[in-house]
DNA sequence: TTCGTATTTCTTGTATACAATAACAAAAAT
DNA sequence: ATTTTTGTTATTGTATACAAGAAATACGAA
């Protein structure tokens, strides 16, 4: 996530310790060191990240507020954890943004934004046979982020960074298992297609419903796994 | 806003004095008055809502985070004032949102959110003939926020808010004016219409339309007062 | 043993002190 | 007069100290 999510904060990215400090934990919980529930003590943080409280505190309001951290008063921060009627509402919320961005960008993509995801594309294709299963979730994210960017719309591309940062653990949980890539693929063929063409509805109802797919599946998963 | 926006915040809405003042700077941006552009100093603040920087500068990392606020570092925080085009996207992504909310509410609400929808309608009705353009405001608002919560799509609803206070200045603008007063009306009817009869097509398209004139009356608003 | 209660400890919330840097103003040079 | 440079001021960023409350533990009673 942290290549293509060269997002324009609010607080420049560097410059400020705190500024630093969110990112690291930020990273800490999408890329699923942190998992949700686990209790984020400002001590422990502070002495990790070898800072004082203040920077730790100010970093997890803005993560609380980003829903990625869920902050009780006076009894601490943990890494959120939605209950599966929320999961469902967010993944409901994402798939249609996410096809709102790939009906814009089959219209309004430039010719060199249209190629950047074809070559995504082909990446995935490519990195779908290896077995680096990180790899291919990388791969996987610069298609979409692709899709995002190429909408060009600036807040529509941050509000769909925003949600799938809460939906991370369960987004990754999913597109790790073997038998999903297959049809994953093809369903990312269908929408570079669409895209490629330049055919706005088609793209849209093929995002849907790939993102669909993936949310059904990832709801499956998590509650075999009790997750 | 207040009223309808008992949104489920992740840090309590009472308790802590942060969240305090971070309601108090928010309901002073969304209200309008603090302008876009306007500094917010640190200091000020605190005397003015007399207890130390502390608590202000938390709230003020929180609004920053979704997006009301802008904090350069070293510099200082403002009242965010996005760039034209920037309020052209937010416009397009509340539109799409506001009109899947819509879609939901028409094949999801219960039988006593529609009627909820159908006296905000009528309340709204009756106040565009007042002259009371605040009242007016108010009402319209808690007809959207009808349809946001009938959608029984939490993460939307809370979505849809977050945004929407950001667009609260230039939304506020238009609302007053007196000649969109009538076709807003009309618009709000068929949409109503729409729900009380459960089409969700009819409904997303009539929201998206209705937003999308908005849209476009705000910004060519905007756009002769400079704003 | 188990439940309830009181006490203790530990963590968070708030205030304040200090350090660093950006904005501002004044003065000098072109 | 304008621009550059330098010094001053003011505001933010970070660390720490203290207060208040929640969680944990130990103790006592049933």
């Amino acid at each position: 996530m942290s290549t293509i999510d060269a997002k324009k904060d609010n607080t420049r990215p560097t410059g400020t310790l705190g500024a630093l400090v969110e990112a690291q934990i930020e990273q800490d919980i999408v890329e699923g060191r942190f998992l949700p529930g686990d209790r984020l003590d400002e001590e422990n943080l502070a002495t990790r990240l070898s800072t004082s409280r203040t920077p730790i505190r100010e970093a997890l309001r803005k993560l609380a507020a980003n829903g990625l951290v869920t902050i009780r008063p006076r009894s601490g921060a943990t890494v959120s954890r939605p209950s599966l009627a929320l999961v469902i509402d967010l993944f409901e919320v994402v798939s249609e943004l996410e096809a709102f961005a790939a009906r814009l960008a089959a219209q309004r993509a430039t010719d060199t934004q249209l190629a950047a995801i074809q070559i995504a594309h082909e990446d995935c294709e490519r990195l779908s046979q290896s077995s680096d299963a990180g790899a291919y979730f990388n791969a996987n994210l610069v298609f979409h982020g692709a899709i995002w960017s190429a909408s060009n719309n600036v807040m529509l591309a941050e509000q769909i960074g925003t949600v799938n940062k809460r939906l991370a653990p369960y987004r990754r949980q999913i597109t790790f298992h073997p038998t999903r890539k297959q049809d994953s693929q093809s369903e990312h063929s269908q929408i570079a297609n669409a895209l490629a063409n330049r055919k706005p509805d088609v793209a849209e109802k093929a995002m849907r419903d790939h993102v669909m797919i993936l949310s059904d599946d990832a709801l499956q998963l998590a509650r075999t796994l009790r997750l």
